[in-house]
DNA sequence: AGCCTTTGACCAGCG
DNA sequence: TCGCTGGTCAAAGGC
């Protein structure tokens, strides 16, 4: 109900095509996912992967995402991973030549963040790895969406995308084990559909339009879960206000962060803490009550999914310290860097009708902050959904570049075109 | 009545 | 110590 409000949010007319980043609690969307419970309770949104085919066009000069990101690797400002390990023992794509430390990875609109789990490189939750518990553990990713004005046709994009993901899912995951999960998840991923559209805030449709009013904006992150917002704010270093969200189950600690651009859109959504119960029912959403817990997963499993490509979570100021600055990594200047307002979800005007770009943003990596909370530990992540956007048989081009307040690394901003 | 959003104020961390 | 900034509180009002 109180989703649908939000008519307070600042309109814009310019659909603005902003990256969406977000956040994932580690054990949500972990456990949500394992337990494949019933259909509405996914905790996560969908998945930008979903989307990730068929929007792609045609491109030259482009690099493949490893090749963009062995630059920045290659930077002093990127130390190689600790948990080698991780890497190594992780069964991906032979192909895949490069994994950067840490790089945050930006999903296109349509990746499946509740997908990312099935693929071998979303095992996250490396105790070891890490170094801390997944409890403590906070997996970061970063979508965009390839948002605005594409005229997209989301009917079709959907149809696509669920398919596009269980694709991708599938030519990655070789385990049975993981081919299981998938299939456990493609409701998962179906349902989440809507969510993409939340995320995507692809303001196409008449349908879309009706429902981001009432979901893209209201409910930027439906991930099964009530939430009530407490505070909003215009955070520096953001474009765009930035709103408080707190789980309405009893005492779960769970709150989240987003960021709207000023039409409404998600561009952020940054989860913190771990819910200690089940996503709501369907048709008790909004009305979470009482009983939550359930499966009470602090300790979950994630334990079994992990696997490397997690990065340890630093400490704030050892990362600090480690750091090159942003200029060193990204070998551009300042004046370099695109604007706010150019780096989103840019659609190549002159991209034909069904020739479309979504424009994946990069974030060469993601400091962890555990200094502030322990549950707010980000987890550097490289995820499958990386590596599939990776060497996914798409091309990236690097059209920009941005650093980020708060965010010691520079943010790439890529266009990824299917070839 | 209950829950939610809004929003200015307050607080804490940091340089 | 001061100012900045991000996060949270809580009163007010809406649904």
């Amino acid at each position: 109900m109180a989703d649908e409000k939000e008519h307070q949010q600042p309109k814009q007319q310019q659909p603005s095509s902003r990256p969406i980043t977000i956040t994932l609690p580690p054990r949500s969307f972990t456990e949500t996912f394992l337990s494949s419970g019933p259909p509405g309770s996914m905790g996560f949104s969908p998945g930008p992967m979903t989307l990730l085919s068929g929007f792609f066009s045609d491109s030259d000069d482009c690099k493949s995402f490893s090749q963009l990101l062995a630059g920045a690797t290659a930077s002093p400002n990127f130390k190689p991973t600790d948990d080698k390990s991780s890497a190594g023992d992780f069964s991906r794509p032979g192909n895949l030549s490069i994994v950067p430390p840490s790089p945050m990875f930006t999903m296109p609109l349509g990746l499946c963040p509740v997908a990312l789990p099935d693929s071998p490189g979303f095992e996250l939750f490396s105790p070891e790895g890490f170094g801390m518990i997944h409890q403590q553990a906070l997996a970061q990713v970063t979508a965009q969406a390839a948002q605005a004005n594409s005229n997209m046709h989301v009917q079709q994009e959907y149809s696509t995308s669920a398919m596009s993901s269980t694709q991708f899912l599938t030519s990655i995951n070789n385990s049975a084990a993981q081919q299981q999960q998938q299939q456990q998840m493609a409701g998962s991923v179906t349902d989440s559909r809507v969510t993409v559209q939340e995320l995507s805030g692809i303001p196409h449709a008449d349908r879309i339009r009706s429902e981001s009013s009432s979901l893209a904006v209201d409910k930027p992150t439906d991930d099964g879960y009530n939430w009530r917002k407490y505070g909003q704010k215009q955070v520096k270093g953001s474009e765009f206000p930035r709103s408080y969200y707190k789980c309405t189950h009893p005492n779960c600690p769970v709150k989240k962060k987003v960021e709207r651009s000023l039409d409404g859109q998600v561009t952020e959504i940054i989860y913190k803490g771990q819910h200690n119960h089940e996503p709501p029912q369907p048709n008790k959403r909004g009305k979470e009550g009482i009983n939550g817990n359930s499966n009470s997963q602090g300790n979950f499993e994630m334990a079994t999914l992990q696997s490397g490509y997690v990065r340890k979570t630093r400490d704030r100021k050892d990362q600090e310290s480690s750091q090159a600055t942003p200029e060193h990594v990204s070998g551009m200047s300042d004046s370099e860097e695109v604007s706010d307002t150019e780096t989103g979800g840019r659609i190549d005007e002159d991209e034909p009708g069904h020739k479309r770009r979504i424009t994946t943003e990069v974030r060469v990596t993601e400091p962890a902050s555990s200094h502030r909370t322990v549950t707010e530990s980000r987890i550097v992540v490289q995820t499958t959904s990386e590596v599939d956007l990776l060497d996914d048989g798409y091309r990236w081009r690097k059209y920009g570049q941005k650093v980020v307040k708060g965010n010691p690394y520079p943010r790439w901003f890529l266009n990824s075109i299917r070839l």
